[in-house]
DNA sequence: TTTACACCCTCTAGCTACTGTAGGTTCAAG
DNA sequence: CTTGAACCTACAGTAGCTAGAGGGTGTAAA
């Protein structure tokens, strides 16, 4: 029987994650103690590591509660799984993409500015002057 | 003189989000109309498109806000902006970095998957065997 | 002039995925 | 039995917006 803490260490969690985990269903009401402290055991173990190791891959925590359904119920067909993968494969790849653009330019911005004065700082310049700019106007935060 | 929606068709920004930049300070109260509506000139314009190109590069409202104060000091050293746009450049290439091992795992549990049944799903298995993992145990959301 | 309607106003709450704090309780070692 | 680390609940805060309620304004046509 693990108490939090352990559990903590043991997945790379914060104590106060795994209770919010718990409070929003991702995970399940744990034992208590007498005493009334939680109280773990092996599946719990299994199913935050499970929960972290998504959210590495950046998976949101919705898509996380469809993997685990999944994963809890092994009858149903791959093709959900896989869909949402190729679903965050996809935006892994969008991102990359975008930041790859933002790379570039940061890199225009900052090889260029000879270190004078803010009047003819090459960095501002490109800032205020959006028609210099080679990303365009949509989505912020990629 | 321009309306708020007109400044957000403009800079391609929600009304609410140019009212929330004036409520964080990062635009300044503009001038009102007899009923109480605001009415914004160029200089705000310019304003907002500085942030907003900024915004797209990644920057943080803190970043901006310094960016901001630096453009309003013309006699002030660029070295200071140019240090802001270099974090940004390295933040960007960490993420870049970070994304990039995501999409190799993705595309290796995506690839690997036969579209059986769940119980054999080569996804949801990785998730929940971290062992195999290239990725390592540190920040999440890169 | 009245009326229609798009637009504007403030205020508050909500989103994601946590993180931190306050004020108090439990557990295990010594 | 005492100490101190670890636990408990409950609530507030983070970034950067976004959405909704409930009302007021501005302008153009009838």
């Amino acid at each position: 029987m693990l108490t939090i803490g352990t559990l903590a260490k043991r997945t790379g969690t914060k104590v106060q994650t795994i209770r919010y985990y718990e409070q929003i269903g991702l995970l399940p009401e744990p034992g208590r103690s007498a005493g009334g402290q939680r109280r773990y055991g092996d599946s719990e173990l299994d199913r935050l590591s499970f929960v972290r190791h998504a959210r590495q891959l950046g998976f949101s925590l919705d898509a996380i509660r469809e993997l685990l359904d999944l994963s809890d119920h092994p009858d149903k067909s791959c093709a959900e799984a896989d869909a949402i993968a190729r679903r965050q494969l996809k935006q892994v790849e969008q991102r990359m993409a975008r930041l790859e653009a933002l790379r570039t330019e940061l890199q225009r911005m900052v090889h260029e500015c000879s270190g004078g004065h803010t009047a003819d700082c090459r960095v501002l310049e490109v800032l205020r002057d959006h028609s210099e700019c080679l990303t365009d106007h949509d989505e912020i935060g990629a």
